[in-house]
DNA sequence: TTGTATGCGTTATCAC
DNA sequence: GTGATAACGCATACAA
């Protein structure tokens, strides 16, 4: 193993100078600089993170929280973790995912924690290290999340554009933010458009709403788009669809939310609102190693502090359920 | 920050007796264990990690590498990570997610590997560090899989019982060993009960069997039963069969295999062969540790070796895509 | 069986 | 601007 001290001699100064290179560059001449560089270059030196972690009093460890009680084997979370995954390992970050609440088993240097409910903030405070969290919150937490509002608008205009005439939402049945702010969407653009709005709400399950399609189908005229909340509810009023015996895309149009694998499983391949989770799950752990290298250790959330949000804008993916899909 | 030292001095005894206590326990007296313990209570001792790691030139970190092309959404994977992570998160060692061969990025004490192709050793010999592959391979290296012909040893057998008389297996298209141990299960199976066997295979997406089962509907007489080599491929034969209007399960019986997702979201829901994925996943990493902790640092494959070879056993799910569920 | 000294690789602090 | 020294928390080797 090549160490710091293996690099001074190499360079002929002192293993300081190396440090120094490395984390406080300008304090030291272009002249040494480049010796250092030369000698790193050779030996192929890399940091010794214990050592490192050791003297910083630190770990190099993020612990992933997901407090959602939905399975973990999720596509949703799997690809948040993957995003996650992907920058730390770039920073030499390591990461441990955690699925109870038992996050408190062992330090580590902050949090990135998802699917926190309103009882979890109890817990969440009491956390002494930097916390971003997946998903908008009401209590000023740092965090990340897709422009949810912006995805229904997405997907019911272009509803109302294929030509549409009666189109419907089915949303999850859930006291959450992200339901709230794709309900709004949809609402805020049927309002605009002089159309009537009618929601319809389940628990995220396919054969909830394929159900309700089944029972309701007498009630659907053709030329109906039900614009749905999730993949998930999507599938269920495609397959609630076919089994009626209703022409997809010409008659019913469907646009599901996610884009997260299901989107493709299901035939017709979905139109929907795919979220850049990947992406989100890189960005969420930048802002954790922002915080972490700022020093930062209380998590300040009083309304005078700035907080940061990053929302992504989710993209309509025009596939084989809505009309006009050729265009794409 | 609670250190060796702070729990020394509470139980009045000098830091290398805690360390002892917690390393080789058997060299100090119960009387001193004692009180170590109780001093370790009441202090909320937890060892520091990065100094653990440093004195014993170690990481704490595991590479889990997935060499697949596929896309590391897939659930299977994200599943096998939940296992993985689960037993480590325990132990303390922290993961490292890789998906490309630049695993060599940063140093580990051992590396977990799955989707390795015959190419993949040249490179896999050249690892430092202790290896377990998730797969079965010719190249003597530990590995943990599971069962896969025993698995279409049962599906095939199950198939044979509800009285279906026409079994056709649906393959992937792939040189891999899994595949060749789920066709040879279904052949033994097939011949040992004196039926023909028929092998048709696809690459792996749900659309090609789907494609397969319209095109060749008229070769297919009622009391069929397709067994799949995976859940994706019996989506499609599900989604054919329906499109062709043939019932499920009474004329034609389907049933799929890994059991991860997919097989839910199916409608019907899929009976299926079902791997134990988490299971498998903490294994991996347990015999991983194992071998880190017995100071196991060249991966000598040599044949005279003793390899680990740990297989699960699958478990056939009865749901509604074949007779008899309700005997489950 | 228990305690002391030393070193792991890095960085902060203080001299120069 | 650069270098010597101590310290981070733990474990090995050796001494008692």
């Amino acid at each position: 193993m090549v160490t710091l001290n293996d690099v001074a001699k190499s360079a002929n100064v002192s293993k300081m100078t190396v440090s120094r290179v490395i984390n406080h560059p300008e304090q030291v001449t272009d002249e040494l600089k480049q010796l250092v560089f030369k000698a790193m270059n050779e030996l192929d030196y890399h940091p010794n993170l214990a050592a490192k972690a050791l003297a910083a009093n630190a770990t190099r460890i993020i612990k992933l929280v997901i407090l959602e009680k939905v399975d973990t084997v999720e596509p949703y979370y799997a690809t948040l973790l993957m995003g996650v995954a992907q920058f730390l390992n770039a920073h030499q970050y390591a990461l441990q995912v955690v699925t109870q609440k038992n996050a408190d088993i062992g330090e580590c240097d902050g949090y990135i924690i998802t699917g926190a409910r309103n009882d979890d903030f109890t817990w969440i405070q009491e956390l002494r290290k930097p916390v971003i969290l997946y998903g908008e919150n009401r209590h000023h937490y740092d965090f990340v999340d897709s422009d949810n509002k912006y995805g229904t608008f997405l997907s019911t205009g272009a509803a109302i554009k294929d030509g549409y005439d009666q189109i419907i939402f089915l949303g999850i049945e859930l006291k959450e933010s992200f339901e709230y702010s794709r309900e709004r969407g949809y609402m805020d653009t049927m309002q605009k458009s002089g159309l009537q709005p009618q929601i319809i709400r389940f628990g995220n399950h396919s054969s909830e709403s394929q159900q309700y399609i089944e029972d309701h189908w007498h009630e659907f005229k053709p030329n109906t788009c039900f614009v749905c909340s999730s993949d998930r509810l999507a599938i269920g009023v495609e397959r609630g669809i076919q089994r009626m015996g209703g022409s997809i895309p010409e008659d019913f149009g469907i646009t599901g939310f996610d884009g997260v694998f299901l989107d493709q499983i299901a035939e017709p391949k979905l139109s929907t609102v795919k979220q850049p989770v990947m992406a989100m799950g890189s960005k969420i752990a930048e802002l954790l190693m922002q915080k972490i290298n700022h020093g930062v250790t209380t998590n300040d959330q009083s309304p005078e502090r700035d907080r940061t949000e990053v929302m992504f804008s989710p993209e309509l993916i025009r596939r084989n359920t809505t009309r006009n899909y050729h265009l794409n």
